[in-house]
DNA sequence: TATCATGGTGAAAACGATTTCAACGACAGG
DNA sequence: CCTGTCGTTGAAATCGTTTTCACCATGATA
C-alpha cells in the first residue's frame, strides 16, 4: 500500500506538504505540481482510517431505520442517500426491525464513534430515547416524529388525519371503523387516530370506539383486523387504516367478504402508495413528501457539520401533505 | 474523551494489559477484574478509528444497490443488514440510482479503505464491472447476476422464465406480449426474455417478435408500454412482464382500457411482490426468496472475513424459485 | 541443581495521516 | 542596514489503539 511518505519522497518534498497539498493549505505551484504527478504515478489514495483518528471525523453518517423493506422507509432512504452521496458523506445503515432496544443499541454505538451525525427514522419514542438523544455527542436529526428539544423533519400526521377524516364523513354512508397501529408510535399511531377521530367528530359522523382496530404496520395485520371487523361488525361500510399497507390488507379482506372490486371504494390509508395508487384507481390516502424528508433533514444534518452559513443548522421542520382521492 | 491509557492507570496496570483484556490476550483474573471495574467506571469504550488503523479491519462492510426503493432490493438489503447486524459488523450502504458509472465509483472508493468486504447487488455488468471486481482488493460478493469468476448468489431467471412460459402457454388463449426491461441487465433482461420466449416456444405458442416492448423497471414504464401496446395491436390478450412493478403498470392500462378487474388476469411478472398479490388475488409470478439471498451472500463472505472453518467461503450459489399462481 | 516451558507483563514500535512550530528566503518600508 | 511581513517549508508531535519483544516468575522435568 502506497502511503504518503512514498508520495512525498517520488515528489523530493515532506509529507507535510503533501497533507497541506491535498487539503488546499499552503503549496508553492510548482511542488504542487510535482506531487501531483507523483500521486498519478503511484496511484495513491488516502487511509481515511488515518485520517479519521487524526481529525476525528470519518465523514460518516449514522442512519437508523425501523425497517428498510417498507416503501415509506425506503423512500426516506433514499432521499438521504442522495443528499449524503452529494455532499461528500457516506451512509452507515443500522436497520432495527422495529425493535426499540435496537434504536438505543444502535445510537450507543454510533455514538460511541465511527460517525459524525446520525439521522434516525424515528417511531417510539421514549424517555430512555430522550434521554439518548439529549446526551448524544454528535449531531442527531430526527424524521418522522415531532419530539421537544430534538431537530425534527416531520408530517403534521394529526392534521392531516384530521382533513382526512373531516372529508370522508360526507362521502360515506354507512359506519365507519378504523385499524390504527400501537400508540407508542406518536405519530403513526395516536396523532393519525386523534386526528381522524377529531375530523369525523368536527363533520358529525363520530367514530365508534368498538369499531377500532390495532394493526402492525403489515398487510397480514391490515387483512386480519378487517377479516375480523367485518365478522364482527358487518354493517361497516368502511374501513379507515392508519398506513396503506394495512389498507391494502383490508382491500383484500373486503373483496374476499364482499366481492372483488368492492374494498377499493370501501378504505382509506396512508402514504399514497404507488402500487395501491395504480391497482385501485387511487383510495382516499395522504401524500407525504418521504424522499423530501430524507433530503431536507439530511441537508440541515450536513450544514452544521460543514458549519455552513445562515439560517441552515438544526432546527424542526414541519413538511406538508396532500390529501388525495378524496 | 477517556481513553485506553486513563483506564490502565486507574487499573494500575499497562495499556497493553487492558488492550489483552478486551481482545482475548493473556491476563491474569485479578487484573481482569481490575480492568473490568476500571472500564465500567470511566465509561471508556474504545475507539473504533484508532483500532481501524492499527489493525487494518473496519468491522465494515459496503453494500452497493441499484436503488434503495424497489421492493426486491430492499428485502435483499434487509437480509444483508440481519446477518451482518448478528456477526457484529455494519452496513455501509451506496446507492447508484440505476447509474453504472457510480456503481464503478463506489467499488472504488470503498475498496480504497474502510470497508473490509463488499456485497454488490448487480444490474448490469459491463468489462469494467469485471476488472474492477477482479482487481478488488478486499473480498466481494454479487447478488442476482451469475458471472464468471466472481462469487455470485443468484436465481436462475432463464429457468424460472421458461416454466413460467410454458405453464402460460397452455393458459391463454389469444396473442401473448412481453415487456421487458434492458437487456445489458442479464438476469432480469437477457435470461428472463429468452427463458420466456423458450418456454412458450417449447409450448407450442411462441412469441410475436412485435409484441416485445422495453420497460425501464417503474410501474409507469409498465403502464406506458402496455397501452402503447394495447393500442398497437388490440387482440393482445396477455402481457407478460419482466417485473412485477411494471405489471402492476400494465395491469392499470388493461383495466383503463378494457374495464376494471380485467388487468388481474391478463399479465404475468416477476417477484411475487406482497401488493400485487394481495390486489389481484395473485397474478402468475415468480416468487425469489431475496431475503435468502442477502442472507446467504453475507454469510459466505463474513465467513471468509472471519475465516471460518469448512466449505463455507466464497463460491456461487444458485438459489431456488418458485411459480406462483399458475 | 540446572533447565525449560508456560502464563503473564509492560515498554516501545508500529499504523498513516494532520497540524503545530520554528525557521527560511525574499522583499518592502523605514 | 535593520525590521517586519508574507508565503512556504519540513521535523516532529499527535491521534488511540494493537502487537512485538524481551523478560520475569513459577513450577515441572531431567
Amino acid at each position: 500500500m502506497v502511503k504518503m511518505k512514498d508520495v512525498a519522497e517520488l515528489a523530493g518534498v515532506s509529507s507535510a506538504a503533501v497533507s497541506r497539498y491535498l487539503n488546499g493549505g499552503y503549496i508553492s505551484a510548482d511542488k504542487a505540481e510535482r506531487i501531483k504527478q507523483a500521486i498519478e504515478l503511484t496511484g495513491y489514495v488516502r487511509s481515511s482510517q488515518a485520517r479519521a483518528l487524526r481529525t476525528g471525523s470519518t465523514k460518516l453518517i449514522g442512519v437508523i431505520v425501523p425497517k428498510i423493506n417498507s416503501e415509506s422507509v425506503s423512500r426516506i432512504t433514499a432521499g438521504i442517500g442522495q443528499v449524503l452521496g452529494r455532499r461528500g458523506y457516506q451512509m452507515l445503515l443500522a436497520n432495527t426491525d422495529n425493535a426499540a432496544d435496537r434504536e438505543l443499541e444502535y445510537l450507543d454505538l454510533f455514538q460511541n464513534h465511527p460517525v459524525d451525525g446520525i439521522v434516525l427514522v424515528a417511531t417510539m419514542i421514549t424517555d430512555e430515547h430522550r434521554r439518548a438523544i439529549e446526551s448524544c455527542r454528535v449531531p442527531i436529526v430526527l424524521i418522522g416524529q415531532n419530539v421537544e428539544g430534538a431537530a425534527c423533519v416531520y408530517h403534521d400526521d394529526y392534521e392531516a388525519a384530521f382533513e382526512l377524516g373531516h372529508a370522508l364523513a360526507g362521502r360515506v354512508d354507512g359506519k365507519i371503523a378504523y385499524i390504527g397501529v400501537t400508540e407508542e408510535d406518536r405519530a403513526a399511531g395516536y396523532d393519525r387516530r386523534c386526528g381522524f377521530e377529531a375530523g369525523l367528530r368536527a363533520a358529525g359522523n363520530p367514530l365508534d370506539a368498538a369499531l377500532i382496530r390495532l394493526g402492525s404496520f403489515t398487510l397480514d395485520s391490515g387483512y386480519g383486523a378487517a377479516r375480523e371487523l367485518l365478522s364482527v361488525a358487518p354493517d361497516v361500510s368502511f374501513i379507515a387504516c392508519a398506513t396503506d399497507t394495512m389498507a391494502a390488507g383490508a382491500l383484500r379482506a373486503i373483496d374476499e367478504v364482499r366481492g372483488v372490486g368492492e374494498g377499493m371504494h370501501r378504505v382509506s390509508g396512508f402514504g399514497d402508495n404507488a402500487f395501491l395508487r395504480a391497482l385501485t384507481g387511487g383510495i382516499p390516502t395522504v401524500h407525504y413528501g418521504y424522499l423530501t424528508s430524507g433530503v431536507e433533514a439530511t441537508n440541515m444534518l450536513l450544514n452544521t457539520l460543514d458549519g455552513v452559513e445562515g439560517e441552515s443548522g438544526l432546527k424542526t421542520l414541519k413538511l406538508g401533505h396532500q390529501l388525495m382521492n378524496v
